[in-house]
RNA sequence: GCCCCCAUCGUCUAGUGGACUAGGACGCAGCCCUUUCAAGGCUACGACCGGGGUUCGAAUCCCCGUGGGGGCACCA
């Protein structure tokens, strides 16, 4: 690929929350940039202010952070070819569509809402394509001037040439060929002076001289609309490579809201900070998104940087893609292992806190290296570490109870056990298990049996990280206090 | 109804005319390891949508079907 450096944006609208769809064409967008030296930049399309929601700005912004996918240029940043938010740059827009009009590559449409609707009830009866009628590009011009001049509302449209074809290349796709006549007059400036997207995307990728645009293949049909605009102008073209759509993990249809409800429900989540607050971290999202739409040989194990080092948009796939969570599961508990015991422990820690543990850093980083394999998100470090950190642990009696014996046989093995261990100086691993399988090896019982015994008493659940590992971590007085409290229990069973 | 795109294991993908007995990963199943749960190791199962061409040779190129997806707003 030519890896001379570009110039790519990652453009969306305050509408709503960032999902893994945004995400994934930010990382490619990121990556592009990285490989080339090059610049990517955050622009905010906020043109539409019946949809703006406050917040999703700053949702966007937080989750590209925590992703790790810094641009270069941005609202919050500013840069060179600023301002980064479409609302501030209207008057770019109005004075690039007097240039189209001034062309003759536009024109301006008094139409109704009423009557386009008419139109359109009518194409659909007679089963036509459903697009503009044509009747005010028929105007004529100094007749249409006195109408504007008078203050009638109206809006601009762009002039698609009604006869020929117009050619354009994604590079993922190859050429794509439109019939003209199968093209529509669309909407460039609304009447309320704002511009639409297809105005205000093109002038912008223009005067922020962006080379490569990254963008959903729903913009695949506005295509020919935007190289035309781009033509009109005499605007060097950038290259395009318009990305797959996400589908719903069934494969059938995208994702949609009903379908983002439901993987809430599993534990799962569209969306880039519901899956931070569920403990993935920003590594298993990335690694997991980058592969939905591009395929490396071997090794998809990847981080950032790595990705940075292999990416390659000309290998990128058209083909729509599943949400596969399984595989987010997987990359996630994959990198979660790859993490140094200092790191995993601070962002663990988080989430003990907010489990309402209170974490003894120094004692947390001797219990990472016990629950690291256990975990596939940093969630899950509650359930495997949270008994650590309790004062007193309430076991279910019943599960004190080993498998094939009586609760008074349990108790007599526990018994055993705290006396073998109250002899001991401490509860190391080195000074407890030798003397402990000896007992079992004497005894006549399985080892699990005496050791599932011991690991209910100690840690109150019947799984836990390894037994003799977390009795050194606890300590010799509260791991007795535990068994001699589940010595109780198990006699007035 | 119209336009456009796409098509390899269940899923994500490698493959760019001969190196394909179609490779990897997830999941699934089995085995090993093992005091629980994991992790790890090994093994198994598993795909070129169909039909025509082109070619000495096609998963790969072309055409037609079929299936899937996206779009047809004064939303992006």
């Amino acid at each position: 690929m030519n890896l001379s450096p570009v110039r790519v944006r990652f453009a969306p609208s305050p509408t709503g929350r960032m999902h893994l769809g945004s995400a994934r064409t930010a990382l490619y967008d990121y990556l592009l940039a990285r490989r080339s030296a090059g610049q990517f930049i955050l622009r905010i399309e906020d043109t539409d202010r019946k949809r703006f929601v406050e917040g999703a700005e700053q949702e966007l912004r937080d989750g590209l952070r925590w992703l790790g996918i810094q641009y270069d240029e941005g609202p919050d940043l500013g840069g060179p070819y600023g301002p980064y938010r479409q609302s501030e740059r209207q008057e770019s827009y109005q004075q690039w569509a007097a240039e189209l009009l001034r062309r003759d590559q536009a024109f301006p449409c008094f139409c109704s809402a009423d009557r386009l609707e008419k139109v359109r009830q009518e194409q659909l009866k007679n089963k036509q394509s459903l697009r503009y009628d044509g009747t005010c590009r028929q105007l004529d011009p100094a007749e249409a001037q006195r109408r504007i001049a008078a203050g009638e509302k109206h809006v601009i449209r762009f002039k698609m040439p009604y006869e020929g074809e117009t050619r354009a290349v994604d590079t993922m796709r190859g050429e794509i060929v439109w019939q003209n006549k199968d093209l529509d007059d669309s909407v460039l400036m609304k009447s309320d002076g704002l511009p639409t997207y297809h105005l205000a995307a093109m002038a912008d990728d223009y005067e922020m001289k962006i080379t490569h645009v990254i963008r959903g293949s729903e913009w695949l049909s506005s295509f020919p609309l935007h190289v035309n605009i781009i033509r009109a102008l005499g605007w060097p073209e950038p290259i395009w490579m318009h990305l797959s759509v996400f589908l719903k993990p069934s494969g059938k249809g995208k994702m949609s809201k009903r379908e983002a409800a439901e993987a809430i429900k599993d534990g799962h989540s569209i969306f880039v900070t519901d899956l931070k607050d569920l403990g993935y971290t920003p590594e298993g999202v990335l690694n997991w998104i980058v592969l939905m739409g591009w395929g490396v040989a071997e090794d998809d194990v990847m981080s950032l940087d790595q990705m940075v080092q292999r990416f390659d948009p000309t290998n990128l796939n058209p083909s729509p893609a599943a949400i596969n969570f399984a595989k987010l599961d997987h990359f996630n508990g994959t990198h979660i292992r790859l993490m140094d015991a200092a790191d995993l422990a601070g962002r663990i820690k988080p989430f003990l806190v907010g489990a309402g543990f209170s974490v003894d850093d120094a004692k947390l980083l001797k219990i990472v290296p016990l629950i690291r394999e256990r975990l596939v998100t940093l969630d899950d470090s509650i359930p495997f570490a949270g008994f650590f950190f309790k004062d007193e642990l309430t076991p279910d009696p019943q599960d004190l109870i080993a498998k094939d014996l009586t609760p008074a046989q349990s108790a007599g093995v526990a018994q055993t056990a705290l006396e073998i261990l109250t002899d001991l100086p401490d509860v190391s691993h080195a000074q407890a298990e030798p003397p402990l399988r000896r007992f079992v090896e004497q005894s006549g019982l399985q080892p699990n049996q005496v050791f599932g015994i011991l690991r209910v008493a100690v840690t109150g659940q019947k799984v836990s990280p390894p037994l003799f590992e977390s009795m050194e971590i606890i300590g010799r007085e509260v791991v007795l206090a535990r068994i001699r409290r589940a010595v109780e229990l198990l006699t007035t069973f």
